[in-house]
DNA sequence: TGAAGTGACCGTAACGGTTCAGAACCAATT
DNA sequence: AATTGGTTCTGAACCGTTACGGTCACTTCA
């Protein structure tokens, strides 16, 4: 019975035809196509296989042959780890997820170090497609994906032009929170953001780097903020702004501490996300400042962690955001030109902003 | 120069070979091994391909040869965006994903439906080998992983005999905070469980029930309450046991309820996961228990969240449970028999358990 | 009785690469 | 002049499937 004990080689759809003298198409259907057989042979074929081991079509010969992965990429700009750490990422990573749950597709996080250039995963991801979550636009990794004849979905990114997009209107959101601020009264702010090129610049920010960043969210508020401010006359050239390469409470503490040690006159400190807002709460407890009657201090992404924190805030669905992302994705049939969601975010007013002592909010002289 | 407008197929490996005029090994030499052919060539390899819009070797057609995927699949019984949403499990995520960055290998997230029995997802993916993380262990997507003739490593799972598991001694950690307890004088205790089985029980259960009980974890959980508790002489046909179906701290709230409404006489309330604990800590306060002196409860696993709250709980390192997994999987090299690493509990004291009123602390009475 | 229809199965040709054992060539050595 | 060694490139086999367009025997129906 047992012929050749030698046989290392695990069986494949041909050994297993072979020995049931059967063509190999008909093992094939009988796992892919059971009407296509009679009942008694796709029995047959598949005792046999459970017999001699036969673990089922190879997934990847299949996805050679039916041009399938069954699986989407997820390109990330930060190590794969880090995702899981920030929770707006992990809202990301929800709504993607239901969306690849819905369609059966799996989800396959590709590993893009930041550090390095290597490309090759991006080479080697069998997918068949990409999402792109906020990398910066002149990122390799971003560059070898749209080589890929794949279809892609990009978020938290410029219109590219040639590709479905996601995102928010970053500029007006922040512009609405910047006049949320303005009629509160202020008008000496210092600014914290988050990394704004591949290169570590953890310190101030000149108008240049605002201008040429490469992270298009955080160029998007910076802009958002300066039109605001400029509106009412605040000469944006003259508002400390100071970027953080990690994105990390700890960063945002240490942001605020270099803004506040050159400009202790400014009465809010407008933080480009909530983590690093949370960070600049704590530095703002640790000086025995009052938030906000001391010193206002704003977030952005709404994340759960801020609404516990009573920080004023914007709130992004990010969640929808993947999901939109997902969605985006597994319908790409009958794209005819590149698609767009912007989805709608929310002013939180929270309790970390108020109106700077001595200023009375201006709405109240209003007409 | 365009030859033939009507090129819809895209370029291949061979399409370019042929282009070209030299061998197909040529071109895939030009991608895989630079050194195998001289760099005048290879330049012009590179520059055509750029104009042919070929966007390099096809990454399935790579795997089916190189018998590599460059990825592992990570299975897991809940729905995928669950994991993003259980502390416990994104701190699993985390860990496995720093491993797989290390290793330069994706991750490739399955979409397991536990609701549907549909394995396909599993013979689909592409993968060079699977974690599988606290799934039941009569769940039909563990047994087609099992089937693949890849590298499996299971974590929370009952030591299946013949692949790589990583887990921490439930039934010895439970234990301990059991007598942690009993040396505080708890002697009426009730307990709060996560899902024991497939089928929804959202109620008391029974012994049989726990002893059968699918999910490996809970059981050793409730097997080491029982013994701690058993050799003080409690009888645990006596203690109630609730189960809830869905792992939230609305469930864990509403199980407290169940309990405290039938056996109101109890000191303490054991659960098997901080996030039920904290819903019952919820409950506790909503019925203005006093906790810990109207009643004690404690946790298991040991997230951020229990820790703010002050929770008495057994830490499991999470993080560390999914870098062992992906270690273990990655270095697959060599593997003799089967290996299995046991990672380390701790107990840890917080501010939800206290001796029941009128009790004094049995250690007080020590030699 | 012959034409048409049906169910069951098969042969061939991809799918797009990688790999390995040489071939061809040339320069340097014996 | 023959041998050696090195570089550069090639041919053919192979990876394990599925798509496509059949064939063939066996009804069914007029």
């Amino acid at each position: 019975m047992a012929r050749s004990m030698h046989v290392r080689r695990p069986a494949t759809l041909a050994s297993l035809a072979a020995e049931l003298g059967v063509s190999r198409t008909t093992v094939s259907n009988a796992y892919n196509r059971p009407d296509q057989l009679s009942p008694e042979l796709r029995r047959r074929v598949l005792e046999t296989a459970r017999r001699l081991g036969y673990p089922g079509p190879d997934p990847v010969a299949r996805s050679l042959r039916t041009r399938k992965a069954g699986a989407v990429g997820l390109l990330l700009t930060e190590n794969l780890s880090y995702a899981f750490r920030d929770p707006a990422a992990i809202g990301f990573l929800e709504g993607l997820a239901l969306a690849c749950e819905d369609a059966g597709t799996g989800l396959l996080l590709v590993p893009a170090n930041p550090e390095r250039e290597d490309v090759a995963a991006v080479h080697r991801a069998g997918v068949d497609g990409f999402v792109v979550y906020s990398v910066p636009d002149d990122d390799p990794h971003l560059a070898a994906v749209l080589e890929r004849p794949v279809p892609t979905v990009v978020c938290d990114q410029p219109d590219l032009g040639n590709v479905d997009r996601v995102g928010i209107d970053d500029q007006a959101a922040m512009n609405s929170l910047a006049r949320h601020l303005i009629a509160l009264g202020h008008r000496r702010i210092g600014v914290v953001c988050m990394r704004l090129a591949r290169d570590r610049n953890d310190g101030y920010v000149t108008q240049e780097r605002q201008r040429s960043a490469h992270f298009h969210v955080q160029r998007a508020r910076l802009a958002g903020l300066a039109e605001a401010f400029g509106e009412v006359g605040v000469d944006w050239a003259g508002v400390p702004v100071v970027e953080r390469f990690d994105h990390t409470i700890t960063s945002g503490a240490s942001a605020a501490a270099q803004v506040l040690d050159r400009d202790p006159q400014i009465t809010a400190l407008i933080c480009t996300s909530d983590i690093l807002a949370l960070g600049a709460l704590g530095e703002a407890r640790k000086r025995g400042l009052n938030v906000p009657h001391d010193l206002t201090i704003t977030g952005f992404d709404g994340i759960r962690e801020a609404e516990q924190a009573g920080l004023t805030t914007v709130r992004q669905p990010v969640l929808e955001k993947g999901r939109a992302a997902g969605k985006l994705l597994l319908d790409s049939a009958e794209r005819t030109r590149p698609r767009s969601v912007t989805l709608t975010t929310e002013l939180v007013v929270g309790a970390t902003a108020a109106s700077p002592r001595g200023v009375v909010e201006e709405r109240w002289f209003g007409p």
